[in-house]
This record gives structure tokens, sequence and C-alpha cells, in this order.
DNA sequence: CAGTTATTTTAGTTTCATCTAAAGTATTGC
DNA sequence: GCAATACTTTAGATGAAACTAAAATAACTG
């Protein structure tokens, strides 16, 4: 098993979590997980689930011509939980809108001033 | 509060998770801070602390010329817990030796053949 | 106000992760 | 064995994050 660190890395990732969800509830071959994400190539999808798996965070499975990935949501711990509530949270979902509304809306404050006093 | 995401990003990075270590219990200096990373320059210990800031993972207070951190410990939650496990678990401690001790004993076996079959 | 201390900010550089394109490997079907 | 499919690996490009050195700011001190 990878360090806690790795692991921290690992799920740093946007790209990783994406990949990571889509295999949470099942496995999937490298080519569906690139179909998923038309975003990027092949070769890249690849690399980031050899990272995975080196990290112990997925499972893989060779099957004739096919490799078959899953998700270890045993070796997140409570990091898994976390992310499971990061995707199917609506009210996360909510919050995160209201925050993007929030920068849209006009010119942040004008930072001239540093904190006043002591 | 920043995104999740940010969070994650935040406590991805060995350098932010030592500043945060170091003001986990008590408030420092930045100049304290940077006395105990003595390998960096204090421009990029201030750089961390600011974005350490606007993640919400930390406070700050300005008295006199000083400016005080801290942690905030409840914008973690389980995450806060795991990082505490990482700095005081002296299993883990021991797991981390013995990986370092692992990767120190010479070349890692030569990575020549894939899996055999399917 | 000039000088010192504490810290932040800026501008430029280095380092590192991730990506692409292309070549390589394994398995299957004819 | 040859072509096709499914995937991995490599080598090089790109961009973002982190760092450094130096300049800027702010608060106190005499």
């Amino acid at each position: 098993m990878a360090s806690q660190a790795a692991v921290l890395a690992a799920i740093a990732s946007p790209r990783r979590r994406e990949i990571l969800r889509l295999v949470w509830k099942q496995e999937l071959t490298a080519g569906a997980i690139h179909q998923a994400m038309p975003d990027v190539t092949f070769g890249a999808v690849s690399l980031q689930l050899r990272s995975l798996v080196e990290t112990g965070l997925v499972h893989t499975r060779a099957k004739s011509r096919n490799r078959f990935y899953q998700a270890r949501p045993e070796a997140l711990g409570l990091l898994g939980k976390m992310l499971e509530q990061m995707w199917d949270d609506k009210l996360w979902a909510l919050k995160l809108e209201a925050e993007l509304e929030e920068t849209r809306r006009g010119p942040k404050p004008h930072r001239r001033s540093r904190i006043k006093k002591g």
C-alpha cells in the first residue's frame, strides 16, 4: 500500500477523482473509461489509471484483450466517504452554484488596504 | 469557505501540511513558522500561508508588527482527524520508515514483463 | 522623520504533473 | 502468420505551482 501522502495527492487531482467516480460501483474497461472522458487521449487515461493502481486506490484485472478497473473504496476509508459526498450531495452542488454565482456577480471588492490595526 | 476540491489540493502539499502541523495547536507568527522550515525563504512561507488562509484552513490575526497564524481544524472536519493520525500515529511512522528503507535498499526489481494472462 | 523589524508582494525562474502523438505489446480471429 | 483491437509506454511539449531574490509595505523605536 502506498503512503497516505500519495493517497492525498491522488485524490487531489480532479481527473483522477473523475475516474474514481466512474469505477466506484462498477468495473469498467480502460476503453469505457476513456469514452467517458473524451477531452483527453487514451494514453492520458491509461497513465492516470496506472497511478491510481500504484497508490492502491484502484484494482485491475485482465480479461482477454480488455483491462477492467474498479475502485477499492476500502483503501480510502474516510476519504472515500468524503468523495461520495462530493459526488452526490445535492446540498454541496447548490453551495458550489451559489459560490460561482457570487464570483460572477461583479468585481471583487478592491483589494487596496491591509488589515487595519493590531 | 473554499470548495472541497480546494481543500484537498491544499492538504495534498507536504509543505502546507507541515505548516498546518506547526499551527495546529498553537498560534505562531509567520517568522516562527519560517524558522521551523529553514530550507525555504520567508517569501515562500508567506505565499503558502496566504493560500492556506484563502482556503479557510488557517486563521490569521495581526498584532503590532507580527502576524499570528493558527489552523482551523473545524474547517477540515474528517480530513483533520486524518492529518492528526498522519502526524502522531507511531504505527504510521514505522510503516513510513519501512517504506523508505525498502526504496533505499537497491534498485527496484526490473520492470520487464506485463501481467501474464487473462 | 529616519531606521529597524516583520511580513507581503512582485517578477522572473525552476520544477513537476499532465498531456499528446506515436511507437510498442498482448490477445484474438481469420 | 497477419491484421485488427485494446491497451500501455515513451519521449517530448506545455502549463501550473512553488520557489527565489528583491522591492514594497506597515508598525514600532528613538
